[in-house]
DNA sequence: ACCCCGGATAGCCGATCGGATGATGCCGGA
DNA sequence: TCCGGCATCATCCGATCGGCTATCCGGGGT
């Protein structure tokens, strides 16, 4: 007879992609989609009733928690599933909080259907499974350690979005402006970047500072 | 007899994203599904062997020419179709140059299924279709005098957020320097700030950047 | 005990920025 | 047709920035 079919639960807030998703994985002798969320606490009550293999898990779920928030009360649960990250990008804080959060494996939606599948398979059996551009980076990033900024640069960062010059930040943080001039030299170092324009666009994309 | 059946063509570099729209056109009697697209030349190509009602067209197709772009030439066509565009951002800018390329409706991927085949229908009768998010945008845009950022200077702000200086944005655009600081002033009065940090931050607020 | 890091401070200097002012050509709407 | 917006270019000048080199202090980890 033939293997337990995985059963699978979609959680992702674009009904077009849960459609998608599904007519893909449905299709296929082995999966079996055995529920479908569009937030958080859908996904939590889903994932509780279902009691699935695997939960494919988008990142943005619009308002409210979002996929790495839910990954994690997800893996809370007793006997928890295997989590996959299905999302449209690979930026590095969001692979980063992912996989912190428990998270088994990354994919990208532009990825063929096959790729998905064996995927899924991976993930059920409890494989670790990257899509290669996510690999590619994080191995880059293991390579080079990000530093991370400190609270103070961190303020620094924000007068900087609103345009503050020196001047303006030294008084508005009681500090001197050498001060601020050395603060904002490491931030440059640390996010690799050496104009005020593009650390801002840089925090901003590293989740440092909220848009 | 019943009408004549819409017929659709998908363009959207997203195997995934493709299937749930078909699944779900494809399940409403009067819609029709004849053909895919995943980037801008088959998108050409297929429509020209179609001859679709509508066009789903998503904005970011990977490599190689934008949906914007694409949107461009299949309006071009004889006898075009009407395009829907049907993508994940509502960036001004986004919407601003897909219109501008002869889109006849914007929609976002987090739509129900419902305003899809209604966007659909209407884009096909000739309507003009718009995500509430995106008339909304449009509307607070054209009630509050906040001047629009033209082409060129969201290509300064690009350019902006990556660090770039004035010299090298000049020679990256293939115009002077006095031409660049130019925009610069045109930008800073625009977004109404005074620094390069504070355009980039202010930018990314309005949308008018994606992180 | 020692060293590293975060935080604060200082001065110097060349490069860059931002503001002001003015001019040209093109195109599209009133 | 005229006006306005867009894009282009030019100068001038004071203010600011960014890189560099140093110093000092306090706390946490080895």
């Amino acid at each position: 007879m033939a293997e337990q079919r995985i059963r699978v639960v979609l959680v992702d807030d674009h009904p077009v992609v849960r459609a998608g998703v599904r007519a893909l994985v449905d299709a296929q002798d082995d999966l079996d989609v055995v529920g479908e969320a569009a937030d958080s606490a859908q996904a939590v009550a889903v994932v509780g009733e279902t009691r699935p293999d695997v939960v494919l898990m988008d990142l943005s779920l619009g308002d409210g928690p979002g996929g790495a928030e839910t990954t994690r009360l997800v893996r809370d649960l007793p006997e928890p599933p295997h989590v996959l990250v299905l999302t449209t990008y690979d930026t590095e804080a969001d692979v980063l909080e992912a996989v912190d959060a428990g998270a088994a494996g990354y994919l990208l939606k532009d990825a063929p259907p096959d790729e998905l599948f064996r995927a899924i398979r991976g993930t059920a059996r409890g494989e670790t499974v990257l899509a290669p551009s996510v690999a590619t980076r994080l191995l880059q990033r293991a390579a080079s350690p990000s530093p991370k900024v400190s609270p103070r640069e961190v303020e620094i960062l924000r007068l900087l979005a609103r345009g503050l010059g020196n001047k303006e930040m030294a008084r508005e943080l009681l500090v001197s402006e050498a001060t601020v001039k050395s603060h904002l030299s490491h931030i440059y170092t640390k996010l690799g970047v050496d104009t005020r324009a593009g650390a801002v666009a840089t925090a901003i994309e590293r989740r440092i500072l909220r848009p």
